[in-house]
Order: C-alpha cells, then structure tokens, then sequence
DNA sequence: TCCTTAGCATGACATATGTCATGTGCAAAT
DNA sequence: ATTTGCACATGACATATGTCATGCTAAGGA
C-alpha cells in the first residue's frame, strides 16, 4: 500500500464519483487517498477496520473465510463502491479477506473519526442504507450461486474476471489459495482446469491460461459474480 | 391472514418491541395488526410489497428461489424483526417466500405511505441500518451454511426448528416442497430421513416425526439458521 | 553435493447429491 | 367400477466433489 498525497487525484476522484452526496466536506478533510497494486492484499478477516473505504478506482475480489479454513468467494468490486459499511456499523472484526486484482485507488477515512463524529451525519446514513441494501441484494443473489453452479461455471466466472488485454491470464496466487478462494479443493480445482482444457477453451501451461475459446469461457462463467453489479 | 382489529393487543406489541424508537406516532396511526396461522403462506416472492411489516409474535420461515424452480432455505425469523426492506427501498418485487410456522403477528404499515411520507424519517432511516446491517450479517454467514455442510445437518435444523412441546413433529408441507425449500430434491431428501431413522435419531411415520434423540439432532442440527439471530 | 520442503500433478477411492424409471396406494373424476 | 393423477417410496446409476497416498521438481539451506 502506498499513501498518495496528490490532492489533485483525491479532488478528482471526489468530483467523478460525485462523493460530496456522501460526505460533508469537514469529513473529507479527513480523506486519505490509498493505493494498492495488483495482487496485493487490501484487508484481512478478523483484523480491526481502521478505515471505511470507497473504491474509486480499480478492482478487488471480496471473500469470506469459514472456521474451516475454506473460504467462498464473494464477489468482484469495481469503483465504485464502499468497503467496510458492516464492520463500521457493528464494530466488529473485518469479515471478509480482501485482495486488489487490478492497480486500486481507494479513498479511506478513519472508521474512528466516522464512528465517533459522523454517525449521525443524514448524507452518510443515506449512503450506507444504498450500500447496504445494494450488497444484500447481491449477496442474497451470489449465494445461491455457489449452491446453485459446480465449479466449472464458478472457474469460468473467475477467469473472465481476470481476462486482461492479452489473449492469456497470469495467476499470481497458488493453485491452493485459489482453490480455498473459490470454496473447493486444489484436487477439484485441478480436475476442472483439466476439463477446461479437455473441451479446448482453455490452454494451461505453468501459471498462465491461455483462453482458446472465449466465448464458450463466457457462456460457463454465466456472469456469476459481477451480475449483480 | 386475519386483521386484527384489537387496539389494545396493538398497543401491547407497540410497547413490547419499543416500536416507537422506530416509527413516530404519526406514523403509527397507519399501523395494522395482521395475523396468520401455523403454516400459512405470508408472502411470496416475486408479488408486490403492499405494506412494510414488523414480526412481533410468532415464528416464520424465509427462503428464496431460483430461476430453475429451485430454492434455499435463507433462515427461521422470531419477533422481533423486519420484513421488507429492501423491497421497500429499493422497489422492487418480493424476493423471498415467507410462510408463518407458528401463529404469528405482525405489524403491517402500508410500504406506499412509507415511501412517499416516511423515507427521510430519522428513526426509520436509523432502523433500516440496523436490520439490514443485522441481515446482510446474518446473510453472508448463512449462505456459508448451504454451502459447507450437507443435507444431514441442514435437515436437522430444520427440524431442531420444528419440535414442539409434544415428541415429534407433524409435517404440513408435502415432502417435495420441504426438499425444496431446503435446496435439494425429494430423492435426497428422502434418503436423508432414511438415514437419520437408521441411526435411531428419529422415528418416522407418514408426515409424523418422532424425535428419538433429540440430543444428537440438536448436534447434527448446530443451530445452523437460527445461530446469527 | 545432498537433503529438505513447498508447490504442483495425478490415480484410486469415498461421499454427497442428482436423475431417471418404476411401483404403490389413495382419492377425485368419469 | 374404472380411470386418472398425485404424493410418496425406492433401486440403479451418473455426476460433483472431497480425501488420501504418492510422486515429481525446483529452490534454498546444511
């Protein structure tokens, strides 16, 4: 991570996506604008907030780990979006891991200076109930799907979102992370890149896929985990 | 359903649930009290929102449908709770199906007023936060659930859900809409009883259900969809 | 150089769950 | 009385996924 102190790029960001409806401008005095590089993790489960985010630029992946060691993924975010709404609500723990997968700019405010000053604030308490109904409604939506799809259709999802300028894809976690990423096993994993590859949509040499046929990638992929964006 | 038309009963859950830290009076003068018995349908997905309901007694069932015919179970709702509301925010068609499991009551207010009159209510707004704060939680947490653990444990909350003060449980659903409002087929469903029967965990007659031992249905069951209440 | 280990690959087998076909009994319709 | 249809029961088989054991290879110590 890497603070940026360019109040420039803050002010833009503020003016595209319009975040004045969302904060009086004595809040945003306390905005800070954070930038993470690709692959790099963002937040971690079971650490304490200490910002409230908005994602302005760029892409993350959200997921939530199980007492087990397994995870299910979430979601894909793009900007924009807030991060943290639950957690600066209830003040619990972070409950979900999060990783950018894309270069990401985020505008983060303290969660203690939000909790202690500007809980009351009407502007914000609209924004969070957009927030909050927005992700329930997507997560009540996203849910189903993990129950619904076998892995083949959540593998593709993952990969088109991953899909890049290049006609490949580099995979910079380990087949293991990935796997607890899309709630299975490496064996399974494995098993259904296999398969991917079997059907000539994909072509896997070491860490990069190669995606043949794309459109039948997509077809698999359903759109599962953007949809409800 | 039946509208009550007993103030006093009213008043009494008004009281009860401190329903005035959420709607002013002047609200509440549209409030109804609507009463529905042991099993009978509340709400069903994909209808319109005619009014905004608060549970103050009695006990539902809440799960949503797919597109393919097929449903998951989301979670048991006890007074005291909201329904609606992200329906009524974000206006749109009833999402989950709601079947009363014991007699219930609940406050009803027409969502139309609510929305015209009531959406920049600070109270209310404050209110939203906290029961879709509380949901989302509970959501995210629940799918888990479907996801991680098989039939046998899904079934036994379901039943855990069910006991009464008698030693067994009368089942009012035919089998095939109880496997799918558990996410899976009659067949399984089917073969799951089987199974909890062999292990002289219950005892099963027609559509009643003899609790043989409820101490490792209680196991089995791990408080799955009542936990995050 | 040799040993150790992490990450990866893969076969064999087990379990959870779905699909399909078929059978049975009862109640409503003819 | 016969037919029809629905809810229920059950075997056989297919598919999705997990578990386990085993082997391979490359990188980093010792």
């Amino acid at each position: 991570m890497r603070r940026i102190s360019d109040n420039d790029l803050l002010n833009h960001y503020i003016v595209k996506h319009h975040i004045e409806n969302i904060f009086d401008k004595d809040i945003l005095k306390h905005a800070q604008l954070h930038f993470y590089e690709k692959e790099e993790y963002i937040l971690e489960a079971g650490s304490n907030l200490e910002y409230y985010y908005l994602l302005v630029d760029g892409k993350i992946k959200v997921s939530y780990p199980f007492e087990n060691g397994k995870s299910m993924l979430l979601k894909f975010y793009r900007e924009f979006n807030s991060i943290g709404d639950l957690e600066l609500l209830k003040n619990i723990l972070i409950l979900c891991d999060i990783d950018a997968i894309e270069d990401t700019y985020l505008i983060a405010i303290s969660s203690e200076i939000l909790r202690k000053e500007y809980l009351d604030n009407v502007k914000f308490l609209h924004h969070l109930i957009d927030s909050l109904s927005e992700k329930l409604y997507a997560t009540i939506n996203n849910g189903s799907y993990n129950f619904v799809y076998p892995l083949i259709n959540r593998l593709s999802s993952y990969l088109v979102e991953h899909i890049t300028d290049k006609n490949y894809i580099v995979l910079h976690s380990s087949y293991i992370e990935i796997a607890q990423f899309l709630g299975t096993t490496y064996r399974h994993l494995n098993r259904t890149l296999k398969e991917l590859e079997s059907k000539s949509i994909i072509n896997w040499e070491n860490k990069r896929i190669y995606i043949v046929d794309e459109d039948r990638l997509r077809e698999l992929a359903k759109n599962l985990y953007m949809k409800s964006l």
